[in-house]
DNA sequence: ACTAGCTTTTACATTTTTTTTACAACTTGT
DNA sequence: ACAAGTTGTAAAAAAAATGTAAAAGCTAGT
């Protein structure tokens, strides 16, 4: 809470982002940095953790690996190593530990994390069409 | 209480903070200072104590090491010495002659107190979950 | 000033995470 | 089907963080 007569900078006022991801396998806790599949609690580490939230909190969002590699690895950050590739394989094998895949590649531009709907049959990511994204 | 009138910062409000904290193996008096395991009682020095103090008050959450070197060693405190882990070793080491392991590592982050439970069969505590830090 | 107990430092060992590398497999446009 | 470009994978190397033992430094009480 602000007290009266103070004032804040604009800046510093927290986006409105939610406290917490929810499906029906997947919960993700975004302040105390949790994930839960289908209650199972994952072991991540710190990248896999960040890789997992921005990903879910655009969920249904292509995240272009550029922005990916920019917010998680900083500004610089060689294309020609597969750190990002890594990383994304890792985190989808320990969500499939106990769950179903929820992370598809688009291919040439970067990664999409499908909301999980146990009502539908199965997620088909075979494959995806290609899309344009906004500079 | 606050006098009428007056104000006070968010941050200097001092927590409702329990008088003691208790468990199936452990039990702490944080005014007394005093701690017992399986009903031994701990000879912990003050710096051991206010480790366990400050870890278990906030049972459950992970506490970053940089928080408890702030509340306990102050606001200095070189990051390259290992005195945090040396305390904790020791901490650790006491609580385990008389009962289990209940202070975990959260690798980069800093440690975590978990209440025993009895029935629980074992605390696996191989590897913890990582948390993220919000950009 | 001396001692006993507590705390910090130091120097490595160990563990865990992250990055790199080399290559395989896959997409897409032609 | 081919070529060019992109992504997936496994294993190894590198980096980062934590654990440990021993010694040195402090401090309160005498």
């Amino acid at each position: 809470m602000i007290p009266k007569g103070e004032t804040m900078a604009i800046e510093t006022i927290p986006a409105p982002m939610k406290q917490l991801y929810r499906d029906d396998q997947l919960e993700i806790d975004f302040v105390r940095g949790q994930a839960l599949v289908q209650g199972n609690q994952l072991v991540l580490t710190r990248k896999e953790f960040e890789l997992l939230a921005m990903l879910a909190a655009n969920e249904g969002e292509i995240v272009p690996r550029e922005v990916l590699m920019k917010r998680i690895w900083g500004y610089s950050m060689e294309i020609r190593t597969r750190t990002l590739d890594v990383h994304v394989r890792r985190l989808r094998r320990k969500i499939m530990e106990f769950g179903q895949p929820c992370i598809e590649t688009v291919f040439g531009v970067g990664y999409r994390f499908q909301r999980y709907r146990a009502d539908r049959q199965r997620q088909s990511f075979s494959s995806v069409a290609c899309v344009a994204v906004p500079a």
